[in-house]
DNA sequence: ATTAAATTAGAACGTTCGTTCAAAAGTGCA
DNA sequence: TGCACTTTTGAACGAACGTTCTAATTTAAT
């Protein structure tokens, strides 16, 4: 039994962040204002002030979840996954059709404003952080088992981060399902190069 | 001889596109202001005003010519090299030292504005085409050469170019000098998949 | 020296933005 | 019903923006 709520503050709350998703994703950081918020929740301007500080708060707030949900729901997919090898292939769908690219690039916006605060610039490059450490893990399981041979695990999380991050930025496509080939395609060449037995 | 000019006005206009280009570069289009401009270049903000139509033309003249020399430089560069495969690592430094990744991102960020008018995004986007198309060159000649055997000639100019597009966005990098090596591993790697002799 | 054109500056305009505020409306309990 | 509290609104603010305008200054030719 939840506890009786008198107001349905919080599920309003959630309206709000559902629609602010949507609009920071479309259209960025700095070419969604705060009337935009308004008009797609349905509520009024004041209104986002009395459940968000202010229109950055609420943007960190949902990068952070973002993110956080995309890592979770990848170590929760990932144990479905009996190699290094097939993980790759799948955190590449995840990568795919759960990282909201665009919001995370708006969020490169943000952090690159010379007016963000110090503070606000940790935040957001401790999220950029969370991708890069899901990779390495799964390239230091495939070294523990004895699939992969990887001299400088580094730098090869960084290569492989890049290109996925490349391929899903990519403007020319217009339906997510197109890229999944050439992400299968970069793995496999990716793959080729760490599989145990190359030089 | 030139035709004696009476007033140096070109010097100045070319004056405010380099501290423009530069501004842009760092900080992005939104988040450069015509004040800073101005500020930047020396000159008052109606001066600006004097030599180009508004803030969005001045950017696209930029972009435009950022490219334009970038593909200039890289024809004349490419003679230099012998095969195709010297040629795509040297495409990759060019990449690297010449593409003003961070200005292009900002196209990026002015096409996807709803309010741009569709001639400025279709003249983004065709800026968009130019490495790719670079790249598909070198792919070509190596398939002529009999360097490569590539089966799929779009996907693999779309797989090389946001790989190199990716790392050159690597926001934990600070010099560019840094990204080389990485550069050079990810154009091994790539090489490996289309060399003459592969599966 | 006068004049017309080119160049430059800077104030001003109309918008839009993020944010604040005072007040209205809704809600559940006494 | 009355009351204290939460929720919601919409007007208003000051700052910043891109742009325009007027006027001042400089220049080169008469």
């Amino acid at each position: 039994m939840l506890t009786k709520r008198r107001y349905d503050s919080e599920k309003v709350k959630k309206e709000i962040m559902e629609s602010a998703l949507l609009l920071f994703s479309q259209n960025g950081y700095n070419q969604t204002s705060v009337a935009d918020l308004s008009k797609a929740s349905g509520y009024s301007k004041g209104h986002i002030y009395y459940h968000f500080q202010n229109k950055e708060k609420l943007f960190v707030l949902l990068a952070r979840k973002t993110i956080e949900e995309w890592h979770e729901k990848w170590i929760r997919k990932a144990a479905a996954y009996s190699s290094a090898t097939e993980k790759l292939y799948g955190m590449a769908r995840h990568v795919l059709y759960n990282y909201q690219t665009p919001l995370l690039k708006s969020g490169q916006e943000l952090a690159s404003n010379p007016d963000s605060s110090a503070g606000l610039v940790k935040e957001l490059y401790d999220l950029s952080i969370v991708p890069k450490n899901a990779y390495r893990a799964v390239l230091q399981e495939g070294m523990d088992n004895g699939e992969f041979a990887i001299e400088n695990m580094d730098e090869s999380a960084i290569l492989l981060e890049a290109w996925l991050r490349g391929l899903c930025q990519l403007t020319s496509i217009q339906e997510l399902s197109e890229l999944e080939p050439l992400l299968n395609e970069a793995i496999t060449i990716f793959l080729r190069s760490i599989s145990k037995g190359d030089t």
